[in-house]
DNA sequence: TTGTAAGCGTTATCAT
DNA sequence: ATGATAACGCTTACAA
């Protein structure tokens, strides 16, 4: 068994108080006496029980993270910035993979609450329904931690946003390409997630202030049962057989705009001179493909430095702004030639 | 402020301890108690508080798991599957990035060691040094709670592995493509982790049984400075420039491969008429190049399923098998024509 | 079958 | 500056 704040205080001949306030740093301790009990619980190894110590601070100083599939590249990226810079603030984190299902999702809310966290992260769009009632979990967690969502926006009173304009990043960037002479541009996309719709809504945007005539022919949901970016670029492919045509290619994620290049590859389009492509994400799958895919970032490392800055002021106290919208970029590789 | 357990016990009209056995499933309790002390808790919503259950228990019913960088695209895999099986059996998980330097690796072994989790599972290979000393903190740990370590190997009392044997599979499949007419193999590595060397090993074993000479003329480190894929692919063709001829690229990972891949787009070669390729991991990243690439599956959702139920018999005070060694399969995709 | 009471390892409020 | 001691919410002998 590993020793308790007793067998220190034993050791040192001081109370257990004394050892606690060491501890902690807290009030008045003599230096001489901080210093012996210091140097017994570096010759003994002595770490603090933080179960004990949650009960006696009545917080864990632990925070959930809730994510949809932690093994997916965005995601992913996302639950390590924000372990980096909870660590850094000195919150432990719990993370939760909740799969892409409503009612598993709110079951694992409850079941992270019940850890006693002091906050929770929701990490994507995808914990942001388009109808009220399916968000109804999020204002009943809300009443009791601060809620953080990255990647959507929510507005209620103890829940605190953090997002990347999508909407305004997509309508520039279709801008640039439309502007480039590009004018007749494939959208393409898997879901509408609550950044799956901004997204949307940003391209149409686009189009329409460029007074772009039909454009809703080249908005083309790729169908959720296929899945290989082959199969992809195969039912782009009928797409355009069907009697769609265009040159340029705005994709909803990085796997997409992949597939967009697989696509004119099959067909034995140059790119970007035939085709361009732009994804969304700028993933390191932007580097896999030939020529290398032109992206647009959003800022996921600020997004999570943010997120955790924002959590630890509210947690402190402090008044907050409940959203913060960054812009992203695009980042230009070899799919484009503007 | 949450309910306790004696706000439940209050409400039931029962005692704190009958509260309890309900909870934990264990003593006989009467049926019609039981019942309505259930009733009562799921009116009230109450939920135990984990901290003071740990201290009751004397466990957190939590495992550390350690991982140089979940964002990795292999790693986060990993720590994917760990996650939803270690939930499964009723474990939580605190997860925890390292980075790939040793000392800091040691530090957060310790940071992890002192929440008191009741295990620690090491993920990924770099956490095995080739010296002896690097791999002291293993030993220390095993002392306090059993290790577990996904995809390398290290024999002691109290730590556990389970892999993948990545010498066997290099083998077979570097074997396969020399008796399928491919003589010249070049092979590509970045680092020698404990698998990068079991890896390296299986290529060598290959050639050499084939009575390959000068086989180690196509061994080739890329440096570690060198990162992007358009960067390797150039380093490859610098290689090949210098005097080395070769039909075959094995790859110690799916990034090298692509690498490769971009290599041959370089210089006009067909995939794989003139260049056959073969990555390691079976990634996402096999996709999104073109053609697909063939590459190793090292079972990882096996592996860590598998780990998982090893660790969870240890806990439980079974007896386990100390090493686990499953196979890897080759799966053939486009960029080999055998 | 149920209740009582003694821990578990801290923190924090009193006194001294 | 330091020491007693009461919480904190739960589990689990031991009694009844």
């Amino acid at each position: 068994m590993s020793l308790t704040i007793y067998d220190i205080s034993e050791k040192a001949g001081v109370s257990i108080a004394t050892v606690s306030r060491v501890l902690n740093g807290s009030s008045k301790v003599k230096e001489s006496t901080r210093q012996k009990i210091m140097d017994i619980i570096d010759e003994y190894g002595y770490t603090p029980n933080s179960s004990a110590r949650a009960m006696g601070l009545k917080s864990m100083r632990t925070i959930g993270i809730l994510c949809a599939d932690s093994s997916d590249i965005f995601l992913a990226k996302a639950v390590y910035y924000l372990q980096q810079n909870l660590q850094a603030s000195g919150y432990e984190s719990l993370l939760c993979c909740t799969g892409y299902n409503l009612d598993a999702k709110k079951n694992y809310v409850n079941l992270i609450l019940s850890k006693k966290v002091d906050g929770l992260i929701l990490v994507g769009s995808n914990f942001i329904g388009e109808a009220e009632t399916e968000n109804q979990y999020i204002i009943d967690s809300s009443a009791k931690v601060p809620v953080m969502v990255l990647n959507a926006s929510y507005h209620n009173d103890n829940v605190y946003c953090i997002l990347c304009d999508d909407r305004n990043s997509m309508y520039r960037a279709a801008t640039e390409m439309y502007e480039s002479g590009i004018h007749d541009i494939l959208y393409i996309y898997n879901s509408l997630s609550y950044s799956g719709r901004k997204k949307l809504d940003g391209f149409r945007m686009a189009m329409q202030s460029q007074k772009k005539e039909d454009y809703e022919d080249l908005i083309c949901q790729i169908p959720s049962e296929i899945t290989g970016l082959e199969d992809i670029a195969e039912y782009i492919a009928d797409y355009e057989r069907r009697g769609h045509s265009f040159n340029g290619v705005m994709a909803a994620d990085d796997q997409l705009g992949i597939a967009a290049v697989k696509y004119a590859q099959k067909k034995g389009l140059r790119i970007p001179e035939d085709l361009s492509v732009i994804g969304y994400n700028n993933s390191v799958l932007t580097g896999c493909c030939t020529p290398e895919l032109t992206s647009i970032d959003n800022q996921l490392e600020t997004q999570s430095r943010t997120l955790v800055k924002t959590l630890v002021g509210v947690l402190s106290g402090q008044d907050m702004p409940h959203k913060t919208v960054f812009s992203g970029t695009l980042v230009k590789r070899n799919t484009t030639a503007f």
